[in-house]
RNA sequence: GCCGGAGUGGCGGAAUUGGCAGACGCAGCAGACUCAAAAUCUGCCGGGGAUCACUCCUCGUGAGGGUUCAAGUCCCUCCUCCGGCACCA
């Protein structure tokens, strides 16, 4: 036959019409198979897909349609993550509706999405703004609030002025707003709605023990930092003239001898008391110059009260002071300073002229000299001069110490978390209503279950002013009390989307269910997710949510499992020629205007080949152009060779089998483990390119084997073109619902072993021989070998290293 | 400062378990086809050297040391880049 144009758009246009609306990507409620719950992170609906948005996907798409082609029952959703700021800042902007614009959004990259031909079940697809959804946000928060997970507070927040919204604290980078950089967070009070998420951080960090196999060691490590466990005493100093407690966290009360006084965070509640005007004033300055500063530039200053605490161990009277260092938001807000054996306390206390005095001696060495101490000392060691103490080591100190306090009534064993509760409020309009009302006579009042949804309304002027748009919506802030019946408001407060995105997955399995938000029995087949698939700046916040949420909704009965995802990738970036994309610069690689140019198979492919899936990818039109070539090159190969002739010679068919089944092998291998599919891709290049230079040597039905399994192994990389060859080879059906080629090891396998000769490590030669030749035969061999007698001429061989099928080397002098 | 990850040709990368460094692609060079160009096909393509030539020698994976018959791969020290955390008591 003779061969054809690679026409992309041709090829890709008339298959994406024919799948339009096929269902073929609808996974099975009940079905015999295996499941297989395959997931990349939902977008927020920014309006277009780019070209990281499609390496994300191409990752998942090309997994899924392998496990299809392995027979699994495969769950691939996509949905949308549709409340955010950008639309009410769209809404400003434009006076388009946050709704209207989101939608429009929505039906733009759902388009692209579709051009793309991946493969999701979009009778499941999810859009978080709907009421059908966010429903559920509120049911949960009524839940938690039953459970005491949800509580109220007024709290120093951290404000946005660029967003005018509060941030949680993993939202503040470095003292700035995280999506606008170089924007310091100010310090507002406001009454704040919280999710108790510190209840359950020794669960979040248990049991990632459980995740050590399927999850990046990186991702795991930077939540265990979040959470921070720390494992300690707190201690109870005394004031002097009053014996009023002042609590204090220490890890080392071992140490507690060597203190030389008490130090207050500027915020300290005490400090109402202790300071005078003068001195409250210096705190409050204290607080004003930390709130939008790098920590680690701030020089450590304090100044002392005038006040005294008593050492409940020693009973020694020290001296308290306030200072800039110690934090009100970490452990109790106040410390015992430790300088001989504290870096920070020993930096304060020299800058001071506060005694250092060491208590800790190192396991074998002397206790330092008191007066010119120049370092601390940090270690574990031994308790020297601490009373009835002394002589301990620490750890055993430690414990004893603890009991003491314990047993009397002055301090106990403590864990302290860096993981604060979850702050969920949002002064903005576009986002899911908290559903409780507030009555002058009840109080706070939950919206009774069957009142929900609380819808967000509509048609409401957004203005970006600061305080929520809701409280402008007469109609939506007066309700009657649900209790009393009184006049009351509603609470005008959003969640944070971090709460829309901490459970959609489990909708999918579910998505139109009216009465709950998913029935436990499907959860209980689809999940966990098998493989979830996204972008490592997720690693802390969504990802630690959504554990969380996950164990929240199992003591709630709602699901079984502990865990949401069993397996986690965390892919990198896509650059642009060499540079991070960016709107600002101008340099976003559009999804739509690839697949105009280049086709969505070669988009896909470039992605794919560019490097491993984990690490960054340069996106190059030079590089595209070279995977156009490649398909071009199959395409052409595949229609010349079509009804290729009976009477070609099959001379070269062994050699070109051995070849094809070296290819699904190695694929196989990787979709099974590492999934490297750029070396994937380069192997069924060099198939190709042998296939080129055997052509006229292979016979029909070798070449109908070979054509057959190259259209099913691009299937998962580039779908269009593998259909458009299923379809030349006269083949009916979808070709992703065939089954995976197998691959026959025999055949695969070469003849004879290389064996590589080497003389003291250099390669010297190759010889070929079967398999499983003994290693003194292999001697014998490489011995005789022409090209290697040069290098023993005159020489001695003192020691042969034979490795069967692998190598020979000879070490002469 | 602490914890991760990375560093290989002009470029992206390959080498899965310590065993032939540079697969595959891009860029480049040369040839074929063409009136010409594009497209396509073929060959060459880390540095230095030897050879009419098939080829051969030698150096070479951020730097320096080490282990080993053998190191891109393991160990130690250091440099650079990227990411995370950073007064967390």
């Amino acid at each position: 036959m003779p061969e054809k144009h690679y026409d992309h758009n041709h090829i890709e246009l008339k298959w994406h019409a024919r799948w339009e609306n096929a269902g073929f990507y609808r996974a099975e409620e009940n079905s015999a198979r295996p499941k297989f719950y395959v997931l990349e992170m939902l977008p927020y609906p920014s309006g277009t897909l780019h070209i990281g948005h499609i390496r994300n996907y191409a990752i998942g798409d090309a997994l899924a349609r392998y496990k299809w082609m392995r027979g699994y029952n495969v769950l691939h959703p996509m949905g949308w993550d549709a409340f955010g700021l950008p639309a009410e800042n769209a809404a400003i902007a434009n006076r388009t509706p946050p709704r209207e614009w989101t939608r429009q959004n929505i039906a733009a990259m759902k388009k692209t999405h579709r051009r793309f031909a991946f493969s999701y079940d979009w009778e499941r697809e999810v859009s978080t703004c709907e009421p059908e959804y966010y429903r559920w946000n509120q049911w949960f928060f009524l839940k938690m609030l039953e459970r005491g997970l949800t509580y109220r507070k007024r709290a120093l927040v951290n404000w946005c002025p660029q967003c005018a919204t509060v941030l949680a604290n993993e939202q503040v980078v470095e003292g700035c707003c995280w999506r606008h950089e170089g924007t310091p967070v100010e310090q507002r009070a406001l009454e704040q709605w919280f999710l108790k998420i510190t209840n359950y951080a020794d669960q979040l960090l248990n049991d990632m023990a459980g995740l050590e196999e399927g999850w990046p060691e990186r991702v795991l490590t930077m939540q265990r930092n979040w959470i921070g466990r720390s494992e300690g005493a707190e201690v109870d100093f005394h004031l002097a003239e009053t014996g009023e407690p002042i609590r204090v966290f220490t890890t080392r009360v071992d140490t507690i001898y060597g203190a030389t006084c008490v130090i207050l965070a500027p915020e300290h509640p005490l400090n109402e008391t202790l300071l005078d005007a003068a001195g409250k004033a210096r705190a409050k300055a204290m607080v004003d110059a930390r709130a939008n500063r790098d920590p680690g530039d701030i020089e450590k200053e304090g100044f002392v009260t005038g006040h005294f605490a008593v050492n409940p161990y020693s009973g020694e009277r020290i001296p308290i002071w306030v200072a800039n260092f110690v934090l009100m938001g970490y452990g109790t807000g106040a410390i015992m300073a430790v300088p001989a054996h504290d870096e920070r306390d020993f930096e304060f206390c020299r800058k001071y002229d506060i005694t250092v005095r060491p208590v800790i001696r190192p396991v074998d060495g002397a206790l330092a000299i008191e007066p010119g101490m120049e370092r601390t000392f940090t270690d574990d060691g031994i308790v020297e001069n601490s009373g009835p103490w002394s002589g301990l080591p620490s750890e055993e100190a430690r414990r004893q110490m603890a009991a003491h306090a314990s047993a009397r009534g002055f301090g106990k064993a403590a864990v302290t978390y860096r993981l604060k509760d979850w702050g969920i409020s949002r002064q903005r309009y576009w986002g899911t209503p908290i559903p409780v009302i507030h009555c002058p006579v009840c109080g706070v009042v939950p919206v009774p279950e069957d009142q929900l949804p609380v819808i967000l309304p509509d048609r409401i002027e957004i203005t970006g002013s600061g305080r929520s748009p809701l409280e402008n919506v007469p109609e939506f802030v007066n309700v009657a009390c649900p209790r009393c019946g009184g006049k009351a408001k509603r609470e005008t407060d959003t969640m944070d989307t971090f709460i829309d995105s901490s459970w959609y997955f489990y909708r999918y399995c579910d998505p139109r269910n009216g009465t709950m938000p998913f029935d436990p029995a499907k959860i209980a087949y689809w999940f966990e997710i098998d493989q979830y698939i996204g972008g490592v700046e997720h690693a802390i916040l969504h990802l630690i949510y959504s554990r969380f949420f996950t164990k929240v909704m199992r003591d709630l009965g709602l699901v079984r499992n502990s865990e949401p995802v069993r397996r986690l990738f965390t892919q990198g970036m896509v650059i642009a020629e060499g540079a991070k994309m960016s709107k600002s610069k101008g340099n976003v690689v559009g999804a739509d205007p690839l697949a105009e140019k280049f086709g969505a198979d070669t988009a896909r492919m470039f992605v794919l080949f560019g490097g491993p899936p984990e690490r960054e990818v340069d996106w190059r039109q030079d590089g595209a152009e070279g995977i156009y070539r490649f398909l071009g090159r199959v395409y052409r190969f595949v229609t010349r060779n079509v009804g290729h002739a009976a009477g070609m010679p099959g001379t070269a068919d062994k050699k070109v089998l051995r070849k094809l089944h070296q290819t699904v092998k190695k694929i196989t291998g990787d979709f099974e483990t590492r999934w490297h599919f750029n070396t994937c891709i380069a192997s069924i290049m060099e198939l190709v390119n042998v296939l080129y230079a055997e052509e006229e040597r292979i016979s029909g039905v070798a070449m109908a084997e070979i054509l057959e399994k190259l259209a099913l192994m691009l299937a998962p990389f580039a779908p269009y073109l593998s259909q458009e060859i299923w379809e030349e080879l006269g083949r009916d059906g979808p070709v992703f619902r065939q089954s995976w080629p197998e691959f026959d090891a025999e055949l695969a396998k070469e003849d004879l072993a290389e064996i590589v000769v080497q003389v003291n490590g250099k390669l010297r030669s190759h010889i070929h021989v079967p398999f499983g030749t003994a290693p003194a035969e292999l001697e014998a061999l490489a011995r005789a070998d022409g090209k290697v007698q040069p290098f023993l001429a005159g020489k001695q061989v003192v020691k042969v290293i034979a490795v069967p099928d692998k190598l020979v080397n000879m070490v002469v002098k």
